[in-house]
Formats: structure tokens, C-alpha cells, sequence
DNA sequence: TGCATTTTTCTTGTCGACAAATAAAATACA
DNA sequence: TGTATTTTATTTGTCGACAAGAAAAATGCA
């Protein structure tokens, strides 16, 4: 069996090829396994990925658009740097996201959002269980995610997907100071929420959200300038 | 004189022919002179530009990453359409980017922002003096724009941009009906925001600027629901 | 004539190669 | 030895070509 169909382990279908580099790259970015300001070489990729040029500079350009690298005209390409100095812009934003999108998920979510929603926050409260902080980062923006989906903006979702991706990289610079009892506020926090969307109470909703939001801020916070006097001391 | 420098007038240089190309498709799409749901053929516009289908099909990654054409698989790339159904979606996200950028320039501005600001107002008001409708198009995105940008908030100025371009296009299809009073009470309301904001009154600036979106959100549906019984009757 | 199947055509996705732009190395010169 | 200039090397941007996929056209069959 399989003698004429023998697939060469690289062998890909038509097309699939730029988003699997894409995936890769980006969850290797976001995971910092490329660390920000680090050379992205295309002719490595393409030796790594084994196919050509064309397809990885599309996933580069792609990647570009999003944020995730930056490139300089005619010469290297680097996975972006995280703006230390501007974090508050950051911050900004992502509470008002958190906000907007839980108030929306309360006006507008269906019975199978709050299905997926609930199968999100087990997923969370699992990795806080279990004490795995990378888990804990990846559920907690998929959880936030799923909520903005129910709200049923995708111009929303879309600002907050890239932000909520850009937090993962800042929390997971930071993760190994997730020993502490936070998480399971945060879990109750959630709990409160989903009760607040399902009971479509949008001003308990948008109140939870900033508080939860106002919560994580502080706790980053903290610890950007726990490693900030470390970096000043050097 | 300019013998061995003779430039053809297809001679660009490295670099520049994505760039160019990304302009020129986008300002066509945004003007509509690419109307939604036409077809974009790479080779038509390698011919048309002069140059490979590689600088083609990066400029169309680009646009296909800011949401203006969509491309399916192995199959045809068209220009995106107009969402009409999820409308208010739009004026949602439009409406609270109105607000927050405008409170943040309250708040952030400094005096050559002021300036800028200034500038494009009085770009706006010769546009509405002329009763051109295309360039009150263009310079009414371009003041909020420049009020965007001194609130430094490069998260929301991004969105921003992405729904004012959007809106370019749904203006410019209704842009006949142009001729009434109102775009005289936009100019003096953009005054009184800028106003504010010199002022830094964080609360009048986000109040002006909600019942300004408010406004503009009010005429686009009138514009729609006129157009909508047109379609609703064929 | 009406439908299924094959063939053709057309567009996209991928490839390997080459040239331009820049950085790094090597050389010249004081 | 230090600086300016040339040479080399590396990496990107662009090109033309080819093959895969899907629609359209053509053919076969009832």
C-alpha cells in the first residue's frame, strides 16, 4: 500500500506553504523563541522551511504588516523591538479594548458564543491550576478573544487580537514571576465577567472589564519596573 | 548634457516599484476608481506598471493585509467589498475612535500638533467654500487624522486611518449629494474641537468630538437608507 | 437536446537566477 | 598607526519561466 502515493515528508500542497511559514513565525516571535531585534535571513528560512525565497518574503511581508518585524529598505530584517519607552500607549489601548469588546459581547453575544467562551475560561483556570504560566498567558488572550468575537466587531477584535498578541510577548519576557496568587483572582474575575455578558448587563460588563483590565496593567507594570531597576543598574 | 544619464521614463529605482504600486492601487480602490468586487489581474498590472508580477504581488499582499481586496486561494484576487449589512459595526468603531483620539489630543498635543491641526481645518474650509465633495472628503480624514496623531497613540491612530480610509470609500460613493448646509456646521464644529483640545479640556474635546461623529454617522445612514430603498426596489 | 466527461485555457504559486545596494574587508596612503 | 579609498562579499529586489489548480470550452454519449 502507498507506493505510488508516497508523500515525501516535503512535499506540501499549492499554496499552503506561506501560511505554515507565516504560523510558525509568528508563534516563534510571539513565544520570543526569536528574540525581538533578532536577523530574520530569508535564504536561512528557506533552507529551514525547504522551499524558496518567494513564499517565506510573502510571509515576511505579511508579518510586516502586522507589526511583528520590522524592515529596513535594501538591507536586514529584524523581528520588532518592544517599545519600552511607549508602554503606556499600550496600556491605553488595551484597557479600552478590554471595555469595549466585554460591553459588546454583553449586547450582542449568541448562546454558542458564551459556549465557547466558558470551554476558553476551563482552559484558563486549567493552566492556573496547573500552574503553567505560558499556558496561563496563551489561554487568558483566547479566552479575551473569544469574548471580543461575541461582541461582533471585527474592527474591535482585529485592534484587540494584535494586541492582546503583542502582551503575550511582553508577559512572556516576565513569566517566571507567576508564583504568586494573582492568577486565581483572575479566574474569579472571569467567572464575573461571563456572568455579566450572560446576564447582558453592559454597564457591570464594561466595569468588570476595566477593573480586570486596570488589575493587569498593574501587575505588568510592576513588573516592567522591577526589570527596569535591574537594566538601569547595569 | 544628460547623455549617459539618460533616464527612460520606466527607470525607477530599487526598491520603490512595491511602494508606488501600493499607493497607486490604493488611492484607485479608495476613489472607487477600482470599484468593490472588481477583478485584479497581476499581469495586467505588471504590463500596466512596467514591471515583474513579484513587486505586483507584494504591493497586493500589503492591501490584502489592510483589508482592502480579498484573494482566493489559487483563484481570483478582487477588490474587497463594502460591507453593508454589518454598517453599524463601522460607525461603531468609527464613533469611539472619534472620541478617544480627540480626548488624547487634549491631553497629549503639543503646539506644532496645534499647527498641523490648523493647517488641515483651513484645507477643510477651502474644500467646503469650493463645494468640492471629493476633497472634503480627503481633508476632513486628513484634519482628524493630524488630531490623531497628536494624541500618540499609534494603536488607535492606526485604526483610525483604517476606518477613515473605509469611510473614503463610502463617501465617495454618495458624494453627489453634497450640496446642502451641513458641511459648513462640520467646519465650525471641527473649530470648536480644536478649540478644546488647544485648551486641553479633556471633556469638552471627547464631547464635541461624539456629537460631531454622531453627526456625520447620521448623515451617512440617511445617504444609505435613500440608496438602500433604491436597491430594495429593483 | 441535455448531461457527464475530457480538454483547453487562464491565473496563480513557486522556483532558480541575476543584478543592485549596502556592509565588511582589504588595500593604499599619509 | 590611522584614515580614506577600493575591492569583495552578502543580502535584497526583480525577473522570466514553469507547473499546479480551477474555470471555461469542447467533446462524447444518452
Amino acid at each position: 500500500m502507498a507506493e505510488t502515493e508516497q508523500t515525501p515528508v516535503n512535499e506540501r500542497k499549492r499554496g499552503s506553504g506561506v501560511k505554515m511559514v507565516y504560523d510558525i513565525l509568528r508563534d516563534e516571535i510571539l513565544d520570543l523563541v526569536l528574540p525581538p531585534g533578532s536577523a530574520v535571513d530569508e535564504v536561512q528560512l528557506a533552507e529551514r522551511f525547504g522551499m524558496s525565497r518567494t513564499p517565506i518574503r510573502e510571509a515576511l511581508v505579511r508579518l510586516s504588516g502586522e507589526g511583528l518585524i520590522d524592515t529596513l529598505p535594501n538591507r536586514s530584517t529584524m523581528v520588532s523591538n518592544i517599545d519600552f519607552l511607549n508602554m503606556h500607549t499600550y496600556f491605553d489601548a488595551l484597557t479600552l479594548m478590554y471595555r469595549v469588546t466585554t460591553q459588546l459581547a454583553a449586547r450582542h453575544h449568541r448562546a454558542e458564543d458564551l459556549t465557547i467562551i466558558r470551554a476558553r475560561q476551563a482552559e484558563f483556570a486549567a493552566a492556573v491550576k496547573a500552574q503553567d504560566a505560558l499556558a496561563m498567558i496563551a489561554t487568558n488572550a483566547d479566552f479575551h478573544l473569544a469574548v471580543a468575537e461575541a461582541g461582533q466587531n471585527p474592527y474591535f477584535t482585529g485592534l484587540f487580537k494584535r494586541l492582546l498578541d503583542e502582551g503575550r510577548r511582553i508577559l512572556r519576557l516576565y513569566y517566571q514571576s507567576y508564583e504568586d496568587r494573582l492568577p486565581q483572582r483572575f479566574v474569579d474575575e472571569h467567572d464575573e465577567m461571563i456572568a455579566a455578558i450572560a446576564a447582558r448587563d453592559l454597564g457591570l460588563s464594561e466595569r468588570l472589564a476595566r477593573i480586570h483590565a486596570e488589575q493587569i496593567v498593574e501587575q505588568v507594570r510592576k513588573l516592567l519596573v522591577r526589570e527596569g531597576r535591574l537594566e538601569i543598574a547595569l
